[in-house]
DNA sequence: GTGGTCTAGACCACT
DNA sequence: GTGGTCTAGACCACT
């Protein structure tokens, strides 16, 4: 899984600073790369510290959607 | 009035870094916060000593808000 | 008053960013800086746009040091 | 020169609080150490980096002391 | 051994 | 692509 420069569990993934310019893309798209993934749960993210990507990525229950049934 | 964790007059609060590892926030998050207390006048800040609580804070009235009624 | 790299009204003043590269500071220096100029009325900041120099600054009265004489 | 764990030219020497905490002494003492260490040359310390060793310290003429002869 | 201020660098809110 | 706020951790001023 980390062969080809992929990402490990654990270990913070690059900036938003650092994706934009890898990328030559805009800030904001970074951020919300980081928010979707976020969102899939793949990774957290701690202010001021990173984001890092989860050992056991959910398989298709995002925190926002959830619906707690009522039975 | 010192029962349950609550502050008392002429006593020093914890200690910045106290409150940091405490809480587990960075020092200038709970510089801030000691800042706010500060400016709403209800801790007062000595160098080298530490933060106190003041006997008599004001009752509604910080330094840039206040507004003398006219009657 | 622009010839010597002084400051025009209504024109943004350096980044944060850019004055802390300028000037080899961190950003929360920078941050400091900008934050002095704001207190004396001599900039005002919009989030996301930057920080302006106003035109008509005040003539020497901060908010907290003025004393108003009686004569 | 690094065998027994002294300090090697551009490295960083442990911190103040490091230092206190290591030894058992007070921050002030270990201020104090490297305070007499840069008086003599042997550290120069750049604030909010640290402390780091000089590669080639003076032989003898600390830099408070020193005197321009007249002639 | 406290509060004061700095470096470095991360994400956040907003335009 | 700006200003806002955070983490982490360094030395400084003072008592």
């Amino acid at each position: 899984m980390t062969e080809s420069g992929e990402l490990a569990p654990d270990r913070p993934i690059p900036s938003e600073n650092h994706l934009a310019d890898e990328y030559g893309v805009a800030r904001l798209t970074a951020r919300r790369t980081a928010q979707e993934l976020r969102e899939r749960g793949l990774i957290v993210t701690v202010r001021g510290k990173g984001s890092f990507v989860v050992e056991h990525p959910p398989t298709g229950a995002p925190a926002d959607d959830e619906d707690k049934p009522t039975g």
